[in-house]
DNA sequence: AATGAATGAGAGTTCATTCAT
DNA sequence: CATGAATGAACTCTCATTCAT
């Protein structure tokens, strides 16, 4: 692997696990051995780094969502979108934590306005897809009710609840838009 | 009104806007009209500053709910719940926005740990409350469910969509939730 | 006791133990429970309680230099004097700690210029009157280097050897001072 | 000259004449014509600067006493030592004054605790090396009254008494230590 | 592509002192 | 005699960025 990619992997890495703002460029250095120079030299600041890590993985749920849309019922790709969800909530916890928090975060958002922009309405338009197929008249409101339900789940999981039971989250969610 | 309290306001409104780790000192001091050694004064640090500001918040979160809980039935309960939520969400953002944020920022949630841990205990035991009433079997799941829901539904129209369908969104809950 | 006493004896103990630049006000107040402005209402200033302190003890050296001179020959007041000085830099070192910095540190020594100056012209002299029975002629270096020598052995005691042979040396001493 | 190598030796006067509490790094940087980053980037903090100048002057220290230990037979070298400590006394004030100073000083004796030890524990074992020669039996408290002694002195002629006689004292010593 | 010396702005914190009560 | 809120200057340290090599 080049240096670039590893830059941007453990740099990923660290501001997941650090925040953003708390992880100073000499110790994603440190880690990479790596010098400063070069961080300069490939990502141009700190923040085009940042610009860089948000927007592969844009490009990733971009390509994963992109192949799924196989010829599935509406309901079974919510289904297979809702198991996704759950075993990668578990599986890449650093994942979520970053993205959260870069929405979150007043400085970061303004960073990324434009790319954050870009990838909810990906995703937004993606879910409605779905839901277009199941109740067209009210398929925007219950998209954006259920990206935020997940969004919350991720939120309790990760941030608030250590003893949250995602398990019998995770079937309640399945049952109920099983009915639907 | 004491310069105390009015640093804390001030540095409410601060931290709101522009995120914990992004507003220096100077900044706040500059706006209330005071020197940096008084806050060293009154809260020791910044994370001092944090810590009571996030604590009194949590106190409001407690009164407000504690006096709240006259008698009625839970789903008018779970209803007035909904009402008192969606229409803060829209007249206190910064309130939620700071929120948020310290949940999932990393810095913060370490140096909040315990008065997070309180906190949200202290929520979801009053959601629980209210669950139990209805369904005491699922009342755990079904509460972190809420909580997650609403947190979500926070999350979406404070920091990703600016188009976020609130409204609807309520109506849709208060209808779901009518029907328990 | 009265609080002004208090405040010069707990002070004089912390300036010892971490030296007096790295002993804050704040933490006097804290020990003697007592508020800073207190501080300024008996002594004006840091600097003021440290010349207070200095000042104290040197009159302790010259009572004590005074009280001693009673009938006895030169050696005899030597030996007595060597005495008295091991016995107390085993039993009191933070004090000859405290005196040894006052000493060495340029700010400290600065403040306290007149006072280090009346006080080792004291010592000087009380030195010398016993040098002026055994060896009037050499008194003046010799005195010297007594008072050298003990005090390079505070300084190898207190602050270089842990492992300094205190008694032995005190023997040596003794000895060496008998023969004159 | 180097940076690095300038900002030492600037840093070992500053910290000398003034104490090292006394020297803010504004002022060493300002010296050194050299930006406060600077020192961050090459010694990692004030305290790393001070250890780096404390070391070098105990290599110092020892390469002088390594050389030295010639094929003298132990007066000479006895002598050697005391005319090189008197001589260096008198043109090299400021080196004297540091060390003494790093010794009595509890924040720094604790910052090099490891490194005065190093220190202390080589000069002692040096001393000893021609004491054994002299006088095997009390090679140990001879060689501790002997640093001791000249520590006195320094301590005297630097710290306390202006008018400290150096040149007679020096005499005084020779002839002494000629007798033995 | 890669280094690392050097900068400079600014962060949080420390602390002696002042002063109204 | 005693308090403690308030100041302001100064301190060390952090860190993204620049640039010559």
């Amino acid at each position: 692997m080049d240096k670039r990619t590893e830059l941007i992997e453990i740099a990923t890495k660290l501001f997941s696990e650090r925040g953003f703002e708390n992880t100073p460029l000499s110790i994603v250095c440190e880690t990479a051995n790596v010098s400063k120079g070069l961080i300069a030299h490939h990502f141009k600041s700190k923040n085009g780094l940042l610009r860089e890590i948000f927007q592969r993985t844009t490009d990733l749920i971009v390509e994963m969502n992109t192949i799924d849309s196989v010829s599935l019922s509406a309901r079974e790709r919510l289904l297979q979108l809702l198991e996704s969800f759950f075993s990668q909530l578990q599986s890449d916890k650093l994942f979520f934590q970053f993205n959260l928090n870069m929405m979150v975060q007043p400085s970061t958002r303004e960073v990324l306005a434009d790319l954050i922009e870009e990838r909810s309405s990906f995703i937004l338009k993606a879910t409605r897809n779905i839901f277009d197929e199941i109740d067209p008249e009210n398929s925007l409101v219950k998209s954006h009710l259920f990206i935020a339900e997940l969004d919350g789940i991720a939120l309790s999981y990760l941030g608030v609840y250590k003893e949250f039971p995602l398990e019998q989250t995770k079937e309640q969610l399945i049952m109920k838009y099983s009915m639907i």
